[in-house]
DNA sequence: TGGAGACCATGCAATCCTGCATGGCATGGC
DNA sequence: GCCATGCCATGCAGGATTGCATGGTCTCCA
């Protein structure tokens, strides 16, 4: 084959469905895109995607060396996982996935220490829950709330988090009190956009606000955080959050927090590389440190 | 990563060890793999070369991902063979004309490969020096030790072949020894009927046999072979049809052997259609595997 | 010892590739 | 109907990549 790379916007773009989404992923011009899958087509000399209208569609041709191309995919990201596992130098970018409240209250801080001894190391945190896929490097390593199985993945338990309500003081003065256990029928809810999916403990808590109206849907933690500060209803915040700014106060401050634990995940072959094992100690410093505060 | 194609320039130097050895296979300058492998080990952040006196020795990083992306390019002979296979007209008829020798030397074992993998696919090889009219479509393909210029074709070459002066040892044992350069009185000679037009390397070798008796003449390489086994004469062979034969011996064993580029031609709008291409690939690999015997 | 041959680094010019812009074509909401 | 949105094809200009040329090092061999 005269380009492998080829096979890059061949996948992508059967995936993607359309020109302009596969460019958007691999960051060119959807111009590109198709002139590139255009020779690689002629190059095989099959047609490999049917162009409908509602986008590209692999033929019989596309389809059989789809997997083929997946298994080219797999092998272009060992390569780059060994690479990587081989780089022993302290410097260079990690890219973290992790859920806000963990970015906020366990990388930044971790960050922060690793920062004085190696200036060299940059960090690029990618929060959200959207779940970048660690097994195709889309993150170096994920802090998530729920561990997955799979396969090749190292995980470890950092620590736990607690979560707990919280409400400004004054939203507090104004409203009947709630009851523990009693549902939150006539308060105002300030709940995160996309729920934080198979961490059980976190959604007994956000439950319990399902009688709650709904005044601010927020998918910004620091939204969240003012939007509670300001008096806009109820919100469950990770204590490291919510005991830190004087203006928020528990709502059940006499009830134990809800722990949830935080996982790291990291591909093994990468574990090896200096700049990614001082981080991952960086980040069990931290949480040894801090783990009181973490958990609330 | 970002040029999966960089994979394919780094596995090439691994395996040539000089940039030129590199580049020569891969058709390109060696400063273009030069700089594309150090652009993949910037990428990787890993050098993965050690740039010895004697070459390009593969670093601990550059072993540590060599398995991976053999493993990438494997996939990449998938991709590239099921495209193929997919191709629904991988089926029907191949009409070649070539010389006899290279029919034997290149077409057929191509063939016999070709034959596992597609078996719907048929060979029509027309052996025999007449010019069948590519352009008039008289022959899908040809292979010529001479290449045509014409308009539409397409060319390319396809290898060289090395063609040597041979007899059995029982006519050298019965034969004064004959001297290079010093021309052949008194033996005789096994003639094919026709000569090779056009391909002066090779007039220069049956030249050499003017002052001969022709013995045999024959307008098949197989009564050729068989007149010289049978020491009937010294012929004009091609290596591997000489050297494979136990009954044979090189006159002039000291001597280089002489090469004759063989091309491939092809009308350019034949290139696409499956079979052809997939003819095509294989006469290419059967090309490259056996160069050396070709050469002789 | 010196010259040929093989190899590699670097500067520069031509080429190829990319991205942008325009325009055309659908779909869907008002 | 009409506008907004999203998609793709094609022409064109700027820029990245390539190949070539020069110059240097090393080895081998006469």
């Amino acid at each position: 084959m005269a380009d492998w790379d080829a096979v890059r916007f061949f996948l992508e773009l059967a995936r993607a469905k359309t020109l302009a989404r596969a460019a958007r992923r691999l960051r060119v011009d959807y111009t590109t895109v198709g002139r590139r899958v255009s020779a690689f087509e002629r190059e095989l000399g099959a047609k490999l995607f049917e162009r409908t209208p509602d986008g590209f569609v692999l033929t019989d041709a596309g389809e059989s060396i789809r997997a083929a191309a997946e298994q080219m995919e797999q092998s272009a990201v060992d390569v780059e996982q060994r690479a990587l596992g081989a780089d022993r130098r302290l410097s260079g970018t990690v890219r973290v996935a992790a859920a806000e409240s963990a970015g906020h209250a366990v990388v930044l801080p971790a960050m922060r220490d690793l920062h004085q001894r190696h200036p060299e190391i940059r960090l690029h945190l990618q929060t959200g829950l959207a779940r970048l896929d660690i097994a195709r490097r889309e993150a170096d390593l994920a802090l998530r709330f729920a561990p997955p199985e799979s396969g090749d993945l190292r995980i470890r338990r950092l620590t736990s988090m607690g979560f707990a309500l919280y409400a400004s003081e004054d939203y507090l003065a104004r409203h009947r009190p709630p009851a523990p256990g009693a549902g939150f029928a006539g308060h105002d809810a300030v709940l995160f956009d996309e729920g934080f999916r198979g961490a059980p403990a976190f959604a007994s808590l956000t439950d319990s606000l399902r009688d709650a109206r709904a005044a601010v849907r927020a998918n910004s933690m620091l939204s969240l955080v003012e939007a509670v500060a300001n008096g806009l209803g109820v919100g469950a915040l990770t204590c490291c959050l919510g005991d830190a700014d004087p203006r928020l106060r528990r709502v059940f401050p006499d009830l134990p927090v809800q722990r949830v634990d935080l996982w790291l995940v990291v591909h093994a072959d990468v574990q090896r590389t200096g700049r990614i094992r001082a981080l991952i100690a960086a980040l069990e410093a931290r949480c040894r440190k801090a783990a009181a505060v973490l958990r609330g």
